[in-house]
DNA sequence: TCCTTTCGTTGGTGAGACCAATGTTGGTGA
DNA sequence: TCACCAACATTGGTCTCACCAACGAAAGGA
């Protein structure tokens, strides 16, 4: 039962497009199956962890550095919140404004995920070396900064 | 008006997985926007293209060299035969299956399309050096090959 | 002859990335 | 002080992809 192989031509193989979906897809794949189960998504963790680095945080806040949708995020703070994982408290200071706030439970369950992703990522870049993972990494990130959020 | 940039902490940035989709988006969309108003979508070019080099070929055979699924072939090939880039017809030997092959329209559309996706790359690797650019297809192709399709 | 596989097709699901509109609140300039 | 504009949270959509299940027809092997 192994992958059977994509046979594209040089024309649509050598398209960034094309390889940038299709390897996020297998990526995709395996993180929604280590996730599976955890009610967490994908872009859950990525609140989680813009919460533990720069501490209580509004949703637009959380929109602009996870590059999420405000109205997505509205969601995702709803689940994790029903799932003790972190607060929405008003801001008083500025009214319009909702503070979310990891809780206790909200980190253990994103050290427990680092783990899971840290193992997952592995097996998504295993055919390359360190020093390979680390050229990818950079390179995306480059492309990734340089295009910004439209 | 300039992009606004995505200050996600490092744990979410150095994720493979994160890497890919937040590349990916922004590809998609330069495409989406070349593509724009063509009636053609980037899946359709991957069937043109691989219908180009490889010749007549049934659609389970093109959802294999596309990555695309049957279904998914099926809607597609329907578009592009209505827009006369290609047609569908019974094959002789095999009643199962239908073969589809490219018509002069077609290649010519094609074409055009080559050009307008050069560019569309460039934009997208616009902050990478040609070694670079090639590094990167290079690590992205090993990836899509180890774990191919399914 | 049965049994399995392949093929095209239909119909549907779920996630993800978006976008528009609304009511509220802040901040600013006239 | 008032009018105006910008930012915020929220609701309620849309659209694209990737994918899956199931079906009847046809092929091929045991």
């Amino acid at each position: 039962m192994e992958a059977a192989p994509v046979d594209a031509p040089p024309r649509v193989r050598g398209l960034a497009s094309w390889l940038l979906n299709r390897a996020a897809a297998p990526a995709n794949r395996l993180v929604a199956r280590a996730l599976e189960g955890s009610g967490i998504r994908r872009s859950h963790y990525s609140l989680l962890a813009v919460l533990d680095e720069h501490g209580p945080t509004s949703q637009a806040g959380l929109s602009r550095r996870t590059g999420l949708d405000r109205s997505d995020v509205v969601a995702a703070v709803n689940h994790l919140a029903a799932a003790g994982l972190l607060q929405r408290a008003p801001d008083a200071d500025d009214r319009r404004r909702n503070v979310v706030t990891l809780t206790a439970r909200g980190r253990d369950r994103l050290l427990e995920l680092d783990e899971v992703l840290r193992a997952v990522q592995d097996e998504v870049l295993a055919p390359l070396s360190g020093t390979e993972r680390r050229q990818l990494t950079d390179l995306l990130a480059r492309i990734v900064d340089h295009h910004g959020a439209g």
